[in-house]
DNA sequence: GCCAAACTTAACCTATTGGTTGAAAGTACG
DNA sequence: CGTACTTTCAACCAATAGGTTAAGTTTGGC
């Protein structure tokens, strides 16, 4: 498939529901069905977007047997964030606030290395 | 105003004209019909463009005399790329960047960084 | 072979989006 | 003061989005 144009993606990206489905996929492969589960509309407004997300490169379907299994795709989130990032003053915030990070994590290191060594999962 | 939802923001992004916007805000702030030269809709269309903007956050209007400036304002893009940075494997990319950086910028700095002490999961 | 499960498709509805044009409002200036 | 400039507002339009229900299509299993 071609690379997944920057509006298909935020635009996908602008339904709290399909957030909400990309971030169920982050634990896990899961079928169209259970997808739907946690949510209170039809399976086929859901099988919708799935389509949507498919179509903007963030997730991948497989059928195998009557299931057809749903997979992140993280690319397209990376171009959307790199599109991002060409922003300076974005960048230049972020990195600022990467330093504001980096002082606290290097003075804390002395007294408590372990708990400040990184980001929390 | 109350901080501006990951939907506006997202759906805000979503559309090439409004991106094309935040570009050309990155080189300067400008007045509405200097934002509307370069594009070949018309002067009202834009001007609906830069309200979506305004709404999401990311950019803000300031009216002096008869021109309506407009800056960019990138903490509403920080929000968006926040959230993309829940995303596991998008994580580990983003994080190989930072400490690239960090490495950099504490050199550059004459801190004595401890190598041992950067963000790494 | 038949029924149920897992989805998708089709037809439909309403609200929103992105655009238009034309008029209005506020402001600078000769 | 009157006029031109900058921007928004109002009314409108076509297309799209997000949802519905009902019917259709595969596929697995008894």
């Amino acid at each position: 498939m071609a690379t997944p144009s920057l509006d298909t993606i935020f635009a996908a990206l602008s339904d709290p529901t399909r957030r909400a489905i990309l971030q169920m996929l982050l634990e896990d492969d899961m079928a169209v069905t259970d997808v739907a589960e946690p949510f209170d509309i039809s399976l086929a407004a859901i099988s919708k977007h799935l389509t949507v997300l498919t179509l903007a490169g963030l997730i991948s379907q497989e059928k195998r047997g009557r299931v057809k299994w749903c997979k992140l795709e993280p690319d397209a989130l990376r171009d959307a964030s790199i599109w991002m990032q060409s922003f300076g003053q974005f960048e230049a915030v972020n990195l600022e606030a990467f330093e504001a990070y980096l002082e606290q994590a290097l003075t804390s290191q002395g007294k408590r290395p372990d708990e400040t060594a990184g980001p929390k999962e």
